[in-house]
DNA sequence: GCCCAGGTATAAA
DNA sequence: TTTATACATGGG
């Protein structure tokens, strides 16, 4: 049962199911950074925070009660029990020990505009360079916050669609700099409106997204999960397939089950800690 | 140095 | 419709 106090440091979460380093450093969303002093700092749109693990549960520091409710609750999808999702999943051994291999993750409600230019960048690309191009993307072209930490706010669809292609050059982004372009010049000039394409069938919003230069079905499936909260996305796709079969090549495919959205999330944060899975 | 990164667009078979 | 290749950068 998720409890939540207001105190004179910030909110505490108490017993969140919340592990900040599997939440937010499994390859789902890339502008947090672990500080020196072992809490987590970031950004979502133009929110800034700082997260610490305490004894009594995880302190989102300084923010006031009705930040974290209308705001932050959503963002770390707090009211979702993902300990009966994750009993759910019992019955198949397979998705059970990938759930269990990471207990403290929560699949992240982020902004759709963040999650398209975020998983653009992502495509063919490192976590480590892919949140080095993101910070790049903020600083250069974001909105600064005004904080004493020197936070920007994620760049805004129009101010992007402004720039030129060189103009991008120093966020080292390399050819995936067009498309940026691309997506922000569709959202911009509304082209493709983001919250009518999350309402969409998932097929329709599919092909919708896929419009855009440089978003095919993998980083389509990353917006609509990510951006959207449409868990039904990745219906146990192609690359986990693979990867599964080689972390347990006892299991059929069957075996694999009928996994999307958050499950998926689980497999894929238990491919990327073995090292021995070299499908991902 | 070398291989590769949760891909995609494009051309060619 | 399927398969091959180039693509910019830098992490490990």
């Amino acid at each position: 049962m998720l409890q939540i106090l207001q105190t004179p440091d910030g909110v505490l979460v108490s017993k969140p199911e919340l592990d900040l380093a599997q939440t937010l450093d499994c390859g789902q969303c890339f502008r947090f950074y672990e500080q020196p002093d072992g809490s987590w700092h970031g950004v979502a749109r133009d929110k800034p925070l700082t997260l610490r693990k305490t004894g009594r549960g995880v302190l989102f520091e300084t923010i006031s009660r009705a930040e974290f409710d209308s705001f932050w609750r959503r963002y770390f999808d707090f009211d979702r029990d993902y300990d009966a999702i994750r009993e759910s999943y019992r019955a198949n051994e397979t998705l059970y020990h990938c759930a269990c291999f990471s207990p403290g993750m929560r699949v992240l409600r982020q902004d759709a505009w963040e999650a398209l230019i975020s998983f653009i960048i992502s495509q063919n690309n490192n976590v480590k360079r892919i949140k080095g191009i993101v910070d790049r993307l903020c600083r250069y072209f974001g909105e600064p916050i005004g904080n004493a930490d020197g936070d920007y706010a994620f760049p805004s669809p129009a101010v992007l669609a402004n720039r030129r292609e060189e103009e991008l050059a120093p966020l080292r982004a390399g050819w995936r700099a067009a498309y940026i372009l691309d997506a922000a010049r569709r959202v911009a000039g509304g082209e493709i409106d983001l919250n009518t394409v999350a309402a969409m069938s998932i097929g329709e919003a599919r092909k919708a997204l896929q419009i855009i230069h440089g978003v095919g079905p993998k980083v389509a499936e990353c917006v609509l999960l990510y951006g959207m909260g449409r868990l039904e996305a990745f219906p146990l796709d192609v690359w986990m397939k693979r990867a599964m079969k080689q972390l347990f090549p006892d299991c059929t495919p069957e075996s694999f089950g009928d996994c999307a959205g958050i499950a998926q999330q689980y497999i894929f944060h238990y491919c990327r800690c073995h090292p021995s899975c070299c499908c991902l």
